[in-house]
DNA sequence: AGCACGCCGACT
DNA sequence: GTCGGCGTGCTC
């Protein structure tokens, strides 16, 4: 029990719970005493809340309004690690440690005894009258020696019914008894041969691995271009993480990507990780949260919200696709899982890895100055080369409106296609078209509820609100000037781009690829799947296709429209579209084909495609860091959003023009504020926000003078305020 | 978060 | 006269 402090019963404590109060509350340590980072149950008001132990508590607080710790509870408790990892961002994020601590405990049952279960094994006498129903039993727990089995599935396995097993247990012959339904996760084997590794591969596995056996924290930027098999390499660091006996996690950016994941987990150390995201059951919920406390488990895969799960002995952190935007959690808590992991493992004493073939321009800047160590996987596995990238000038190919596919991109399709191979068209952009306008008088369907114009999807017969989800039905007449029958789309999507292909290559088999058309990770999993092994010709997807799946057949790749992403004021905008078309780009040619790549762009001289075409990534980092540097932004710069909301958008306005008028503490770091404006989601879920962004040195106290200025705002009415440090959204 | 206390409109 | 609206404040 490193790092805490014991407290015999009835001494002053300070318990954190997760009610919305601004500090902890003091009471007495319990009979029998409880040390520091103890879950408990205490008494607040009428009620019994959930609690840990922070430490000493208040002197000064009347003696006989304290009240007892009702009990302790029987989970592992919070190591000083964790208690330091919510502080810590809970300073960095300005965000209270009611709500820091309401992101330690997402585990159902807390408050619960483990939860036991009945269960039945072999005895140590044999019946001396045996049945055969008996003989049955006893030879199912004969198949596999000291197994025990629910009720249920005991007569199940045996084919009898339980009755005949409670009459084994009468006997002696079975033994009944409860043990936990929490079960350990079945351990990895960390000692089996991995794959063979290309030399570069084994360079940098031996580099992770003796950073892991240094025992100490370093942060790693490990950059591959897709293919170059960045998942071994780390793998690697897992298994050395686990022969050392500590837990490894693993975070990806989205739940589509971890069956895949956990398949190659398995194949390299024959048992599944623990999964931990939004689509697992309760059960499974609670069982990880304890077995993480437990050291019962070895390695997760997850999303962000992994980071906060009560690890025993955390060794490792791995996060795979660390510029993928999904990291940045845009509600509740505001936080980048990001920054949160190389915080979390440089307090607990692990190695954190940062894995991914474009990555962020923080990442890349603090690998080039040297606080990110580096490694670099260069050749592609196997023999595939690098696509041919060329651009197709839209300028020059003279598409008719409501066309997309220039004519350069259908010829190198149907060359491919009579080849027996496949192609993948690419666009950003989900439903069938992103505007509806009325040709009469020009109106252009928008949301009711949030400033977002409404996507048509033609495959859900609705109009679709991207930002609140909301749907509406396909108009027939203008809600503006009441023409009939002139609503068009305006603008290609998936969907429609789907229409086009399918008229120009009317033999070809489509596959479109967007996540609002699969049900389930599973479903989509089967698709996937599919199409690598040539159930598709043409495939059409969004943005999820740039994410790791492997389409050995695919040796064409076509960008719809580069110029999306380039357009608008967007700090990341140029990054952006770079690390999506590179990783697009990384689709083709992945087995021994060579793949080519035609990227479709109003301006091909502009420097990102051009950064793009000729491959000088290092140059497109360079120059942007370059211009970051010179606009004192970020990584060079600090900026922080306060994004106030309200029903009125007056009321909005008004504390915004108020706030940033009385902004004295910011001024006295040298801050500068811009706005209130319109916030990048201006109106969401019915409620108008408005922003106001800061922007300070790299070495100003940013999140202390935020403190002091907020500190005396009185939130009136149905106002809220809320803070964004390093915010990720500008348009 | 809950839950109490408290001060102004439409009902028996 | 009272029931109840939800604004404000408290919880060790």
């Amino acid at each position: 029990m490193s790092g805490a402090r014991f407290f015999e019963a009835g001494a002053r404590v300070a318990v954190l719970t997760s009610q919305p109060l601004e500090r902890a509350l003091t009471y007495t340590a319990p009979e029998g005493g409880c040390w520091q980072g103890a879950f408990v149950e205490v008494p607040l008001g009428p009620r019994k809340v959930l609690g840990v132990v922070w430490g000493a508590g208040e002197a000064g607080f009347d003696a006989h309004r304290l009240r007892a710790i009702r009990r302790v509870l029987d989970v592992a408790p919070m190591r000083a690690e964790m208690r330091a990892f919510l502080e810590r961002m809970g300073d960095y994020t300005l965000t209270p440690m009611h709500r820091m601590l309401g992101l330690a405990t997402r585990a159902p049952g807390l408050m619960d005894p483990p939860s036991m279960r009945r269960v039945y094994r072999m005895g140590a006498t044999r019946p001396n009258r045996l049945t055969d129903a008996r003989q049955k039993v006893m030879a199912a727990l004969d198949a596999q020696p000291g197994a025990a089995f629910t009720l249920r599935e005991l007569a199940e396995l045996a084919g009898v019914s339980p009755s005949v097993v409670k009459g084994l247990v009468q006997l002696g012959a079975v033994i009944e008894e409860e043990t936990p339904r929490d079960l350990p996760f079945p351990p990895l084997d960390h000692a089996r041969p991995g794959k063979a590794l290309s030399p570069d591969q084994r360079a940098a596995a031996d580099d992770l691995r003796a950073a892991i056996r240094a025992g100490t924290f370093r942060a790693t930027l490990l950059k591959g271009v897709t293919g170059s098999g960045k998942t071994e390499v780390y793998l690697e660091a897992v298994a050395e993480c686990l022969a050392r006996g500590r837990q490894a996690l693993v975070l990806l950016p989205e739940i589509a990507l971890t069956a895949e994941f956990i398949a190659r987990v398995e194949a390299r150390f024959g048992a599944r990780p623990a999964e931990w995201h939004s689509g697992i059951t309760m059960t499974e919920r609670r069982r990880l949260w304890r077995m993480a406390g437990a050291g019962e488990v070895g390695l997760v895969v997850g999303a962000r919200s992994a980071l906060f799960l009560p690890f025993r002995e955390l060794g490792l952190i791995v996060v795979d696709e660390e510029h993928d935007p999904s990291y940045k959690q845009e509600e509740g808590v505001l936080y980048s899982a990001r920054d949160m992991a190389v915080l979390r493992a440089s307090l607990a004493g692990a190695q954190v890895v940062l894995a991914s073939a474009t990555p962020s321009l923080e990442s890349w800047v603090n690998a080039e100055t040297g606080k990110y160590a580096r490694l670099t996987l260069t050749s592609r596995f196997g023999d595939a080369a690098l696509p041919e990238m060329r651009a197709l000038d839209l300028r020059r190919e003279d598409l008719p409106a409501g066309r997309w596919i220039s004519p350069g991109l259908e010829a190198a399709t149907r060359a491919r296609l009579s080849a027996g191979e496949q192609a993948l068209f690419f666009i950003n952009r989900r439903g069938y078209a992103p505007v509806t306008i009325c040709r009469a008088c020009g109106h252009q369907m928008g949301c009711a509820h949030c400033d977002a114009r409404l996507v048509e999807h033609r495959f859900l017969k609705r109009l679709m609100c991207h930002q609140c989800g909301e749907t509406y039905p396909l108009p027939e007449a203008c809600p503006a000037c009441g023409a009939e029958g002139r609503m068009a789309p305006v603008g290609p999507g998936v969907e429609r781009l789907a229409e086009e292909v399918a008229a120009l290559f009317p033999e070809a088999r489509l596959a479109v690829l967007s996540s609002d058309l699969f049900a389930s990770a599973r479903a989509l999993k089967d698709e996937i799947g599919r199409i690598a092994a040539g159930g598709a010709d043409i495939v059409i997807g969004t943005q999820m296709v740039a994410k790791g799946h492997n389409f050995p057949l695919l040796t064409l790749v076509g960008v719809i429209d580069a110029d999306l992403g380039l357009q608008g004021s967007d700090l990341r905008a140029a990054e952006r579209t770079f690390q999506l078309v590179r990783q697009v780009s990384g689709r083709a040619g992945r087995a021994e084909k060579p793949g080519l790549c035609l990227i479709q762009t109003h301006q091909p001289e502009h420097p990102v495609i051009r950064a793009i075409l000729g491959g000088e990534e290092e140059a497109f980092w360079a120059a942007e860091a370059a211009e970051r540097r010179a606009a004192g932004m970020p990584p060079y710069g600090r900026l922080a959003g306060v994004v106030i909301s309200a029903g009125e958008q007056e009321a909005a306005f008004a504390l915004g023009d108020r706030l940033a008028r009385g902004a004295a503490p910011l001024a006295a770091i040298g801050a500068q504020i811009f706005g209130p404006a319109p916030a990048p989601i201006a109106r969401l879920r019915g409620r108008h926000r408005v922003r106001l962004l800061i922007k300070a040195d790299k070495s100003a106290p940013l999140q202390s003078a935020i403190r002091q200025w907020l500190a005396p705002v009185k939130l009136h009415g149905d106002l809220r305020l809320s803070v964004d440090i390093d915010p990720q959204s500008f348009y």
